[in-house]
DNA sequence: CGGTGTGAAGCGCTTCACAGCG
DNA sequence: CGCTGTGAAGCGCTTCACACCG
């Protein structure tokens, strides 16, 4: 499998594909190109902590449970162990495999399944609380959903996605014509 | 208000505000500051179309009706009018304020109703055909968030926001730590 | 001083372009 | 030849730094 067989694949170009290559460590031949598979355990490496990570989810609405599902049993090394709210009524049952909590009981969660990373599907206006409890916890990332940025320490990793911002910008460049854009 | 108490309210710097007001055309005064009222005007006559634009959903599972909810009656000049499914049982009924339709009904509502941005979320196996429909029928951009590269001509803008490599990008950068980072 | 507006420098990602090799 | 690997150039966004002004 040649780059630019693996960049039209992917919609980027092929130096894009050889310069990640290079990134990853991983060689191909000039005669027979990539080999999908050791490529593709060696992309695993170079992601995948050795010991696994884990993740929670804060918020079970509508968003919320679409994470879940999109998140269920995809990846071994990167699992959702447990999601949280604040409703008594969402809690203390099992969606997709994932099992919810009262948001109480974050830390102790957090601490009793080495959970690293947080996902915060929560309205806007809980969104600084929930990311507060959740570094105070021992969170090492965050992936905020919410619409607001999130104050955090220095060394915490956080990742804001608003989806509505992300509708705007579609809005506006789709009027003023530009060439697509990724994650 | 100045550039540094907006800097701190978006998390960014003080001269990315500046930057920023000179890209939109608004001027502060070094004693005021800049006025929120007005410039909040100016970002809106920035931004937004003059005669508005609609925008579809195409995919009502739990991140579709994740989606309606978000941008319910969200801004005036950017509204979500008709969501599609292919399943019968999800269609023609309100959720949110938005009529759901047949997906069959792509091309007719979006003459009917001017439409121009579309928001694909369906599985990825369907994803392609999907937004092959939505260009025919005259779609200018496209928000994906099915997580395939999508194939379009050249003059469509398309937006990936492909969530679970988001949760991967997090557990990377929180394992390698690094600086926060935007939508 | 404490602000804004902005040319210029910096930085990171993307693309070019070419050596090397079967 | 055709493809990989990679130094170097390009490009766009971010940050610096400073003139200007009340």
């Amino acid at each position: 499998m040649y780059s630019h067989q693996l960049a039209k694949a992917a919609g980027v170009t092929p130096a894009q594909v050889r310069r990640d290559m290079m990134d990853i460590g991983y060689n191909g031949s000039p005669i027979h190109g990539y080999n999908v598979t050791e490529l593709i355990k060696s992309i695993d490496d170079f992601l995948d902590a050795p010991e696994g990570q884990r993740a929670m989810l804060v918020g079970i609405g509508n968003l919320g449970r679409a994470l879940i599902s999109y998140f269920a049993g995809r990846r071994p090394q990167l699992t959702l162990v447990a999601a949280f709210d604040r409703d008594p009524r969402k809690v203390n049952r099992v969606i997709h495999g994932t099992r919810c909590y009262p948001d109480k009981r974050i830390a102790k969660v957090v601490k009793a399944k080495g959970i690293s990373i947080a996902i915060i599907a929560v309205p806007a206006s809980e969104a600084q609380a929930v990311a507060k409890k959740c570094v105070k916890a021992g969170i090492k990332g965050i992936l905020n959903f919410a619409p607001v940025p999130l104050h955090v320490p220095e060394h915490i990793y956080v990742l804001d996605t608003d989806i509505s911002m992300a509708l705007e910008k579609v809005a506006f460049f789709a009027r003023n014509k530009r060439r697509r854009s990724g994650v």
